[in-house]
DNA sequence: TGAGGTGGGTTCATTCGGCGAACCGACCGC
DNA sequence: GCGGTCGGTTCGCCGAATGAACCCACCTCA
């Protein structure tokens, strides 16, 4: 039951029967590598919260996070580059510009829901939990994994990995240690 | 319909080690920041993808990375004075150690498989996706919002905050534009 | 007997990126 | 024509990240 987050390490096609060793030292890339390579970034990150948090001018995100002006410049071209955020001229005349989250970004807000779940649920220094709540019906949200073939929730434990051109069955570690896993 | 992804905004950077008794203006923190001080750091989020996959040693992060040792051991430290990991002696003799999640790393899964996925959907330049699966029955995990109450999964843009201490209706943004929001 | 390898580090010098301060220009209201 | 706002860029400093080198205890092999 290892959780396998990543892609092959080594090269997309099959770690096993490609001789790996010879020329790369790094592998390519994995996706989390890629995704960090947009957001990995402690501003950028805090950026994009406030930005699906409504705020959207350059002032305002530097009042609010009380960031540097050219590290603030820099991490929305960036995002703007990496098709996560768009730049909108909203006046002439003295041009205005506003940073709105893309679909792309959008679809960041599991991770960063995640992100703010496990802050709240293990570093609350005191603080209280942010809750989120399902808008229709009003309480309180619940994020997981789900399988739609048995119709329920399921913890990581229960979560293994299939590689597109490798074996079809689970990845399994015969050394992993159920103590640290899962469940408290 | 404003996804609220904090509690209280102010004070961005430095979560864990600013001096508390600074008795400053009011919100010190948020939970992503304050999560961001623990893992806020590319390397970091790697180490943890890769203790995830089961690399446990020194010299196989090291490897896996192409990580400096300084930095390397500086993060584990940091990890595990955090509590996401603990050091614990595989052999005496030559002493060695590994490093292995805590149940409080284990939770950061949820923030790793979103941040997966949306490497794998927005930036896999010709790389397959990673498939996750419910190890019991073998079918593509999903991961999403749920609602008890009312049974059913949603989307970002079902997703309303309620803060403890103050009005419990949802935020709303008059301004919002949908055409930005939630689904493609 | 030693040569070389491994695992898990630390120390040190250098480079790189974050930062605050200052500046800029187009507009506004007054 | 004075100060204020918005959205930046340039500049110089400094601390953090980095790679290279070193350390040490142990093991294998010859």
């Amino acid at each position: 039951m290892v959780v396998t987050l990543s892609g092959p390490t080594t090269e997309p096609t099959s770690a096993a029967d490609l001789d790996p060793a010879a020329g790369e030292v790094a592998p390519p890339d994995c996706s989390i590598a890629r995704a960090l390579g947009v957001i990995g970034d402690r501003w950028t990150i805090l950026i994009m919260r406030d930005a699906f948090r409504g705020i959207r001018r350059f002032d305002d995100f530097r009042r609010d996070l009380d960031i540097a002006r050219p590290v603030l410049a820099d991490r929305l071209r960036k995002l703007v580059d990496a098709g996560v955020m768009v730049k909108r001229r909203y006046q002439t005349h003295p041009e205005r510009f506003e940073y709105r989250l893309t679909p792309m970004g959008m679809e960041l807000s599991p991770a960063l829901v995640a992100l703010m779940r496990w802050g709240d649920r293990w570093l609350n220094d005191g603080h209280p939990p942010t809750i989120l709540v399902h808008e229709p019906c009003g309480s309180e949200l619940e994020q997981g994994f789900w399988c739609r073939t048995c119709q329920q929730t399921f913890s990581p434990g229960d979560i293994a990995s299939r590689h597109p051109h490798s074996d079809p069955h689970t990845d399994h570690d015969p050394d992993h240690d159920p103590a640290t896993g899962a469940t408290r």
